[in-house]
DNA sequence: CAAATTTTTGCAACATTGTTGCGTTTCCCT
DNA sequence: AGGGAAACGCAACAATGTTGCAAAAATTTG
């Protein structure tokens, strides 16, 4: 898995960096979205509150990552599959946030259905949130 | 228009005061969702940033408004439509955030889809956030 | 492999956004 | 109009996000 992130990380060519790997794994060992909180709470010691970010940041730019709104305002971010290229996304995927625990995941089987919009509006993405009770909780 | 505001507020049990009246006939008046930055920037002179927090709050919790995650982390408010009773909403419309313009809208006419989950999750909720352009950006 | 170059990091400082407590003002009810 | 409750404004604070720059690390080049 440590071998993974690397490769990932040389795929989008990024320099191969501690804080870029540790972040990286994160993600790949998890099962969930993450928030630059829960992140932080997890490395904080080790990298700085403004790398994290940056680290965000660029891994949104490459394709790595992607972001899910939630109504409490904590962005979340989780791992794109392997379709999405650099700057173009393709999670057309629904997202689930959980009320009991507060876990956000990607149902990466249920895509978006489609929906018809008035004249004049179209539409480059959508997305959509379910929140309700996931498997785990039940 | 200034009666309405009265009127929803009495309607929902609040006092009626100036900052109420002031940031509720924003939203009556005004087409689409307005964030907490929107209304301050409109009355911002005029009413502390605390009290529009509290007022937007209550709105919430009283169902006179919905709120709307979106992807660049501001939390938009809009109307609700009067089956939206106190804590319960019913908001099951489909929202669209304009990239052009950076409006967000509800298409009150647009019913969010329904989705099929996978075993063992229970939705209570659904958003649909749709971004691309606006009939008025055309 | 070591030097040069580019990229990334950490720090500091700052800006924005959101929260809480409390005394004063305003609103509502009689 | 007066008494009690609710809301407001202020101040102080906490959390979140941004920017510039020097030091450190990674990548490239000789």
């Amino acid at each position: 898995m440590e071998k993974k992130a690397d490769d990932i990380l040389k795929e989008r060519q990024l320099s191969i960096t501690d804080s870029r790997k540790k972040i990286l794994s994160l993600f790949l060992h998890g099962t969930g979205a993450l928030s630059h909180n829960d992140i932080e709470k997890k490395v904080g010691e080790r990298f700085d509150r403004v790398t994290i970010y940056r680290t965000l940041q660029i891994f949104l730019e490459k394709g790595i990552v992607h972001s899910i709104p939630t109504a409490d305002n904590s962005i979340q971010y989780a791992l794109c599959r392997n379709e999405c290229g650099s700057g173009h996304h393709h999670d057309n995927h629904v997202h689930f946030v959980c009320k009991h625990c507060g876990n956000t995941v990607c149902l990466e089987d249920v895509t978006v259905p489609a929906v018809k919009l008035p004249k004049g509006f179209s539409s480059s993405q959508v997305e959509m949130i379910v929140s309700g009770i996931c498997k785990d909780c039940r």
